[in-house]
DNA sequence: TGGTATAGTATACAAAAGGATACTAAGGGG
DNA sequence: CCCCTTAGTATCCTTTTGTATACTATACCA
């Protein structure tokens, strides 16, 4: 496994994960396969319509995911995750990992100083 | 596995890797254990004083590596990673191993459009 | 006729991240 | 006496990211 700085290829994940909104976006689809925008909007508590679409278009920008439009009114699109996005669990899988054991870390750490405070 | 968006600890993760250097800097501190401020400086091209300090402070915050002042003139300070640090790896070759494949996608991508245009 | 719903766009603004450059202390070497 | 080195700060600026708010089209429903 070739991880030499020179070689690094991390900033690639790191460029597609980045962004306020798109892991929970990812971790949606991945579960659901497709999403039509307002379901999409509804599940994630916060987020703007403008972000929504951003986050999107981006993540549409590297294939991760697909958009499919259905000529209607009121208007129906569908989110969905291709194939190559779903070769981005294993990412999501391993940060999912670290963060639940990194909690109980900080826990530790905010014990500590509640133990110095007193 | 839970990951369902409202247990989503994805973004811990995410959180302490985004940076324009991190990543960078903690594979050279995963694979050297530790390096002075100016190894890193003259280790990695294009990064100003201001932002190495800037990302290794904030690596620090995070306990993920430590900082040792050498009482010297001129002084002397040497950066390492942390066991908890350590722990960060697996993430680290993931995005690796997805961003080496990825470069294929993308080349697959390029000789597409290339094939459209001629 | 007016309200609802969908999937946006437009505009203006605020905040965060990153970059360029100059400056510092204090000992050693010439 | 001046310059070199190290590990930073300080200041200012630009770019990127994210937020808030208002606006759009068009069919359906009462």
């Amino acid at each position: 496994m070739e991880m030499q700085p020179e070689l690094c290829r991390v900033e690639d994940a790191l460029g597609i994960l980045v962004g306020k909104w798109k892991p929970i976006i990812l971790l949606i689809l991945l579960q659901n396969g497709t999403k039509r925008f307002s379901d999409l909007k509804r599940s994630i508590p916060g987020i703007t319509q403008k972000m929504l679409t951003n986050q999107l278009r981006e993540l549409e920008e590297e294939d991760i995911i697909t958009r499919k439009v259905y000529p209607q009114v009121p208007p129906k699109v569908e989110y969905s995750i291709t194939e190559y996005g779903k070769s981005l669990e294993p990412i999501l899988v391993a940060m999912h990992e670290w963060g639940t054991a990194h909690t109980l870390h900080k826990m530790k750490k905010s014990q500590q100083t509640l133990f110095r405070i007193e």
